[in-house]
RNA sequence: GGAGAGGUCGCAUAGUGGUCUAGUGCGCCCGCCUCGAAAGCGGGUAACGGUGCAAGCCGUUCGUGGGUUCAAAUCCCACCCUCUCCGCCA
């Protein structure tokens, strides 16, 4: 959510900053309007309630001396029903300006570029070089199946296609991942450990935003109005919903893990053979409350972090800063990190870390203290995925595979697998 | 799921239609007193919105949303949450 005492003071700014999303400037003159006739009606319906409220203490006391309160009376009547007809008005102002501010988007970071998809900037180009085979290296889908590691056609038997079985120590190694990355974030990066419902409900999907970027996207109950997490991120940001921070707290750091659910309506075909795309997955999410001024540190910071997974699993991203078109509804700035799939042979999306600076604090209504009774400010949300999960292992099983079909599991991952140093090696699977 | 009790200012409580501008205690802040402190005394102690250069003024908020009334913390309806007991259950 925008802050319309800034669009009221500064509409050229923010008008030039949505052009860069694609926004037209139509949208802001609207609401600007709206601004002005809501707030004229609500002086108007202001200086009549006063006037009520000054009334009713004066037709008790009448009514207590036995005076004849009938002309108080009557005007008071008089005002209920002024008050009744223009607060009707005032109603519908309010909604149809909140409803106008809730459909605009974050502002988009100066450094951010104009444009779509194909407008982002390749800010760091592979992190480490990409592995010369000397061998055919297969896809993750043909080493997950000879390895025994994961089993698409009997999750399509259970759940769907799209939903994935995993087994033996594909299963083993995916709750490795979860834990290692977990570790990671809490003993290396400082963040606390976060064990979150997997399920939000309508109120905290609304608060968050998320009802609107992810809509039809999140599977739910509708018997119990719930709505099973797309991320972690929007029950992150419930966790704290109305809540004023008291001085000192800020910077909060989170990392929980969930599983995410996606619906991928029309994604179908596209993109999602093996584990590139699936309605159930993992992901460890890291997420912070940050003072505002720190705010573009943090967010390099949390890119960064979301990188130490990859390095430590030996596998090569790049990253790419997102155009101001691409990125997400709250966000003012995206760092995508990408893994490299060489059995795919393509960067795969792993993390996309954002600022979303005070826009979904607003609209959730979270505040902070600088000082002890100081006025409330709006701290600054970020997210990053710290990572998903199903990708990983995809461009982990790909790289890291043999010419005898095993694969070599990274050193930083062994301790999690009881030692294991190769997948399909010794009855490992 | 059933029965009962409850949700009021940071915390604890009072308040059953107009004198509530929500009282009191605790906590916290400021001042007085003191060498300093404690005690004591005095004052202060929210958020949001509107208006104003400002001081301020006005409005809204007593779990949430509706309703009754000239007037609602107080009466009515629905919902949410907490606690106790019962039922069910990994």
């Amino acid at each position: 959510m925008l802050d319309i005492r800034r669009i009221r003071t500064e509409p050229d700014a923010v008008k030039a900053a949505l052009a860069k999303r694609g926004e037209s400037a139509e949208k802001i003159d609207q609401l600007l309007q709206i601004d002005v006739d809501r707030r004229k009606l609500t002086t108007e319906v202001e200086s009549l309630k006063a006037e009520q409220n000054r009334l009713g203490p004066e037709i008790a006391k009448k009514k207590r001396a036995g005076e004849d309160a009938s002309e108080l009376l009557a005007r008071s009547t008089e005002l209920k029903a002024a008050i009744a007809q223009r607060e009707e008005r005032q109603r519908e102002l309010n909604e149809a300006q909140e409803t106008q501010l809730a459909k605009l988007p974050n502002l988009p970071d100066d450094a951010v570029p104009a444009g779509g998809e194909e407008a982002a900037q390749v800010i760091r180009p592979e992190s480490r070089p990409l592995r010369e085979f000397d061998f055919e290296p297969k896809a993750h889908w043909d080493l997950g199946a000879s390895l025994g590691l994961f089993d698409p056609e009997r999750g399509a038997r259970l759940a769907g296609s799209g939903f994935i079985v995993y087994t033996g120590i594909g299963a083993r190694l995916e709750r490795a991942l979860i834990q290692f990355m977990l570790d990671l974030h809490t003993e290396k990066h400082g963040y606390t450990e976060i064990g979150l419902p997997f399920v939000l409900s309508r109120e905290s999907i609304t608060a968050s935003g998320h009802i609107v970027k992810f809509g039809p996207e999140m599977y739910r109950d509708d018997e119990a109005d719930l709505f099973f997490v797309p991320t972690a991120e929007p029950a992150l940001v419930n966790l704290h919903r109305g809540e004023i921070l008291e001085p000192g707290v800020l910077p909060l750091k989170y990392v929980a893990y969930t599983p995410c659910w996606r619906r991928e309506a029309g994604a179908a075909g596209k993109d999602t053979r093996g584990l590139q795309r699936v309605h159930q997955f993992d992901k460890v999410e890291i997420f912070r409350y940050a003072l505002p001024e720190t705010s573009g540190d943090a967010l390099e910071e949390m890119t960064a972090e979301a990188c130490a997974v990859l390095d430590a699993l030996e596998l090569p991203y790049r990253l790419l800063l997102l155009a101001a078109g691409d990125i997400a509804f709250a966000a003012a700035k995206t760092v995508d990190v990408e893994v490299w799939s060489p059995g795919v042979n393509k960067w795969l999306e792993v993390s996309s870390a954002s600022n979303c600076t005070d826009f979904q604090a607003r609209r959730a209504d979270i505040r902070f203290r600088r000082e002890p009774g100081a006025k409330p400010e709006f701290p600054h949300l970020l997210n990053a995925s710290g990572t998903a999960l199903p990708r990983v292992v995809a461009a982990l099983l790909e790289t890291h595979q043999n010419a005898d079909g095993t694969v070599t599991v990274p050193a930083a991952l062994r301790p999690y697998l009881g030692g294991v140093e190769r997948l399909g090696e010794g009855g490992a699977g």
